[in-house]
DNA sequence: TTGATATATTGACAGACATCAATATATCAA
DNA sequence: TTGATATATTGATGTCTGTCAATATATCAA
């Protein structure tokens, strides 16, 4: 068994997944050839208002799960590899 | 990109997840040697009254990440082989 | 500097959720 | 049948969450 903390690292990774905008978010983001996406095509894509993308993208950070790169006006995100190993070893 | 349902069903699942007592109760029924653990048990192992538990376990239930089998006044869980596999397929 | 664009923050609100006490249901044993 | 035990359901309550409008911040281009 793991510790209180562990529990709740890995809880909060979860839920970030447990949400239906944000697993698309976290899959467009995964799938891009580039690794890199640009999150002013999210709002059009999903259909959900700029604030709540930014809300969302927030959480998938707060987990872990991606990283954000500022470029002059634009945000590129990618994953966070060592995030995905984390949760596959759990699951195996 | 996956349809809708699709995302909702995977979110399901990560939501499942994605609470510390239920990961908990997920893993405590995934690592016993006998795969099979009786719900009693959890009730003093993770503090929480047995109504808790039992919501819990009926979510983890509904994610299709467990599966409860009746023996007498017991239920003894087990996890779900394939939402694992699902799982892990997306994480890849 | 000014205007346009990308993203973040704040505030508000409705709906969802975790939790427990009380109660119900089901099964076994005496 | 009666009592004890395991689990489920109901109802209530406080907290968390997803969402958007309004606003703020930051950067680039003209």
């Amino acid at each position: 068994m793991f510790t209180q903390n562990d529990a709740a690292r890995l809880a909060q990774v979860f839920a970030a997944l447990g949400d239906p905008i944000r697993l698309k978010l976290f899959t467009l983001i995964a799938r891009d050839p580039s690794q890199e996406v640009c999150a002013c095509s999210f709002v059009d894509e999903l259909q959900r208002s700029q604030p709540t993308i930014s809300h969302h993208l927030k959480i998938l950070r707060e987990a872990a799960l991606i990283t954000g790169t500022k470029r002059g006006t634009w945000i590129w995100y990618s994953v966070n590899a060592d995030a995905l190993s984390e949760v596959r070893e759990f699951l195996s």
